[in-house]
RNA sequence: GGGCAGGUGGCGUAAUUGGUAGCCGCGCAGGACUUAAAAUCCUGUGGUGAAAACCGUGAGGGUUCGAUUCCCUCCCUGCCCACCA
């Protein structure tokens, strides 16, 4: 075969080792502290080494991210890209059990093969700053945020009813329950009630709320998180339990209720408690129905809380005996117990107004219930429907609305009646003398796993002087190396069992001590990581300050759904305590979040081994290459929706790749290009950079193809536009532009270091072929130049013979020419 | 039940967010090259129709010279949350 001819074929394997060596050689994507260009931040998720390998979802965000940051460097900006490895966590420490290796080993192993992978996909990951969560001068780190989190009253220790998971062995966050069962392993989990460490992460809902306005997050990322803590207003309004023995004052006890309206208590015809309140066993002594009582208690608590959510119908038991004095109108009410009352939320009880909300409602149905209508909406317009029902002919205001939940006019209320439920929300509070109050559903974070890997928490347990902090001189705190890691049903970790690590002496007092056992969760090492890469090899604070400064807040941060209410949480969480104690420059971490959707294998399931239809990113590069993999991968869809991984797919994109080796080898580079090549080049550039900005990465290949398929007959070409050409391809297909670059356009650089190209703003297209409507009806085309007037293209148009039997000699009633776009006539 | 995202050819999708609906790709059909196949290249490809033309973006209405895009009503799908007072 003749040289040139072997030059022509395009060998992705050869080209991409060639070209990647070249980029180790000359160390290109290195970020540079307080270089005077401007910096760029640009982050994915770090992922956890699992021993699968590299999935095409991470693929996916990796090659966008990757586009964006060398993109970003070829537009003039010190681009900071970097990567590491999430290594503690459930996920690893199954994967070691199940395979009889340590779980540090099992890390060492998996993170080598996801290197291999992410750096034969091209990614220009700045590797000089690569993280471990698993490393001690890593996590000596995330234990000394612990300890000062501890020393701020924001970490402690207590009795909480956690979701056990009988299977992994593990207590879970709220957050990783999902329909009642394990997140990892889909068990349906159990209630227990363990001394758990607790960050107080609801002390920061407000902010977290609030300072979302400060930042550029999906709208629909913002949205979750603010419905995730859930912030309402209301009031705790305490109503007294009469006491028909005794008038002494001691004996008199109270029930404190969060309503968020206020404005309907005069409508309260019971209260009811959820099945753990505590007042219960306060009032035993005069509850008639005791026994009942007891067995609805012990059934409910037995009851896990996807059982109670199982069956929306309603139970309950009323306290006979007991009656409270609602506070508005000192009417006795009775009180009542159900699980419909979640004893997590608000005070565990509330105020039941039959006919303005839909639970209650149901209840007093069920068990005969008083109701009392205290709210009619103001007007028509309150009603949902209310034109649509009209119209129908159906009589509105005879609806049976005898569960009124919206707003209105307050009726039945005393002096209150008349006044607008706005006005009377707080009215009422005062006059009950209640107390306006905020409640989350965002529950504190429970911080402790029984479990060996994870960091161990620095703290001493002392029979003396209670939970005492390491010092902090004394971290990293080890994780001792062992071999048996395996979690125990008992509930204790497993490093309870290592004697010689657990006895200790009390740091305060010196007297014999013990450590605690319990380990942090997998979303500890990922709570900070990003402010690490800043500075990855410090020993002396967990970044410096001069360099956070420098590369703080996070530009572009792309993720995953899945961690909005986890990692992204407690991460922003996790930076504003940092900010308060004045180690981090911002008080939000990441500027802008973005994210990718899901990629399922052909058959619309997830990937999984057992499934058996998993797709290795490692088949696909060596069948394709790397350059025809980030192409399809970013070519198969919009970038944030779900998606099915098609085989027949990458064929275009391999195609396409080929198509653009071969016509760079053989086509002749010459001097000058043509008009037309300008053209081509200048409408490619000013689409991609559009589309660059916001992510539609599909497009933008497509932009790719469609100049290519423009320019390839061509013999010759201009230099210049070749050249553009390869560097518009550059972020998305790096090596093949690379090599192109070198090898057939002579240079001794890479194109990664080149200039990215602008589009000539003089150059618009001036001339367009526009469309002519003839009473809203497509008659014809013709074409136009920028510099055309109304008047002159009205002259054109009525001049077409075409058009002639649609106008029949008539003037047109009205001429409508929008400039470039269209022309339409009405006659 | 609530929040969010969607519904466009056989399929993945596009449409400068009010201006020629279907770009690009897959698939399919026909042709070229080949002993043949693969690969590659060329042509065609929303539907009905011989054509003219008509129909067509989940359904129905509306606003407009003009609607995939805006408004109203409704249906369906996906994701997240869910007895949160």
């Amino acid at each position: 075969m003749p040289r040139d001819e072997l030059h022509h074929r395009y060998d992705p394997k050869t080209v991409e080792a060639e070209v990647q060596e070249n980029w180790r050689r000359e160390g290109l994507y290195q970020a540079v502290d307080f270089d005077s260009r401007p910096k760029q931040y640009v982050l994915v998720e770090f992922p956890y080494p699992s021993g699968e390998g590299l999935h095409v979802g991470h693929c996916l965000s990796y090659v966008a991210q990757d586009s964006i940051a060398r993109w970003k460097r070829m537009r003039g900006y010190n681009v900071l890209y970097p990567i590491g490895w999430d290594a503690f966590g459930l996920p690893t420490e199954n994967f070691a059990i199940k395979n009889k290796v340590k779980p540090q080993d099992a890390t060492k192993k998996n993170i080598a093969n996801f290197k291999r992978q992410i750096q034969n996909l091209g990614i220009s990951f700045d590797w000089s700053r690569e993280v471990n969560t698993a490393d001690p001068a890593y996590y000596r780190w995330t234990q000394w945020i612990f300890l000062q989190l501890f020393k701020h009253g924001l970490a402690e220790k207590k009795e909480v009813p956690i979701n056990w998971c009988p299977k992994d062995k593990i207590g879970l966050a709220f957050e990783e329950v999902i329909d009642g069962k394990c997140e990892r392993c889909g068990t349906q989990t159990e209630r227990r009630t363990i001394r758990q460490w607790v960050l107080k992460i609801t002390q920061y809902a407000d902010r977290l709320i609030d300072d979302l306005e400060k930042v550029d997050f999906l709208p629909e990322i913002k949205q979750q998180q603010i419905n995730w803590i859930g912030r309402s207003e209301g009031a705790e309004v305490e109503f007294k339990i009469k006491n028909p023995e005794s008038r002494s004052e001691n004996l008199e006890s109270s029930i404190k209720v969060f309503t968020t309206r206020p404005d309907t208590l005069f409508g309260a015809t019971y209260l009811v408690l959820s099945p753990e309140h505590g007042l219960i066993k306060k009032l035993e002594s005069r509850i008639e129905n005791l026994e009942e009582l007891r067995n609805y208690i012990a059934k409910a608590s037995s009851k896990t809380d996807r059982e109670r959510q199982e069956s929306k119908e309603k139970t309950g038991v009323g306290l006979k005996g007991v009656k409270a004095i609602n506070p508005v109108n000192k009417e006795e009410i009775p009180v009542w117990i159900a699980d419909y009352v979640l004893g997590s939320y608000g005070t565990g009880a509330i105020m039941a107004v039959p006919a303005h909300d839909v639970r209650d409602n149901e209840f007093a149905k069920k068990f005969h219930l008083p109701l009392i209508k205290v709210i009619e909406p103001a007007s028509l317009e309150f009603i949902p429907n209310a034109q649509a029902l009209e119209a129908q002919a159906v009589p509105v205001m005879h609806l049976e609305y005898d569960c009124w939940i919206g707003e209105g006019k307050l009726v039945n209320s005393g002096k209150f009646s008349g006044m607008s439920s706005e006005k009377a929300r707080d009215a009422i509070t005062k006059f009950a003398k209640g107390e306006k109050t905020v409640q989350y559903k965002l529950h504190d974070w429970i911080f402790s796993r029984q479990h060996y890997w994870g960091e161990p928490i620095p703290i001493v347990i002392c029979e003396k002087c209670g939970y005492v902090p390491l010092d902090e001189k004394d971290l990293p705190l080890e994780l001792p190396d062992v071999d048996y890691y395996e979690p125990t049903d008992t509930g204790e970790s497993p490093l309870a069992k290592i004697d010689s690590w657990v006895s200790v002496n009390c740091p305060k007092c010196g007297n014999p001590a013990k450590r605690e056992t319990d380990t942090m969760p997998n979303w500890a090492g990922s709570s900070w990581y990003f402010l690490r890469y800043a500075d990855p090899k410090n020993d002396a604070r967990i970044a410096d300050q001069k360099k956070l400064t420098y590369w703080l807040p996070v530009d572009l941060y792309n993720g995953g759904a899945e961690h909005t209410t986890l990692h992204l949480l407690y991460s922003r969480f996790w930076h504003k305590f940092l900010y308060d104690i004045k180690v981090v420059p911002t008080s939000e971490p990441y500027q802008r979040r973005v994210q990718h959707g899901f990629i399922l294998a052909p058959d619309g399931q997830k990937m999984s081994k057992s499934r058996g239809n998993v797709i290795n990113p490692d088949d696909i590069m060596n069948k394709f290459g790397a350059d025809t993999f980030r192409l399809y991968i970013l070519f198969m869809g919009e970038y944030d929706q779900t998606k099915h991984w098609n085989d027949d797919g990458v064929a275009g994109a391999w195609r396409f790749m080929k198509r653009v080796w071969e016509f760079s080898h053989r086509v002749s580079v010459v001097v000058d290009a043509t008009d037309d090549e300008l053209a081509v080049l200048n409408r490619t550039i000013k689409l991609i950079d559009a589309d660059l900005g916001r992510r539609s990465f599909n497009t933008i290949v497509s932009h790719l193809m469609i100049m290519l398929n423009d320019l390839q007959k061509k013999s010759t070409i201009g230099r210049n536009v070749l050249e553009n050409m390869m560097r518009l391809l550059a972020p998305f297909a790096p090596h093949a532009a690379d090599a192109i670059w070198r090898k057939v356009l002579g240079h001794n650089n890479s194109i990664h270091t080149e200039g990215w190209p602008e589009a000539d703003a003089a150059r618009s297209e001036d001339k367009h072929r526009i469309g002519v409507q003839i009473n809203g009806r497509r008659r014809g085309e013709i074409t136009v130049t920028d510099l055309m007037s109304a008047a002159e293209v009205e002259a054109v148009v009525v001049a077409l013979p075409e058009l002639q039997k649609y106008l029949n000699g008539k003037k047109p009633k009205k001429f409508i020419y929008v400039k470039s776009r269209i022309v339409s006539i009405i006659v």
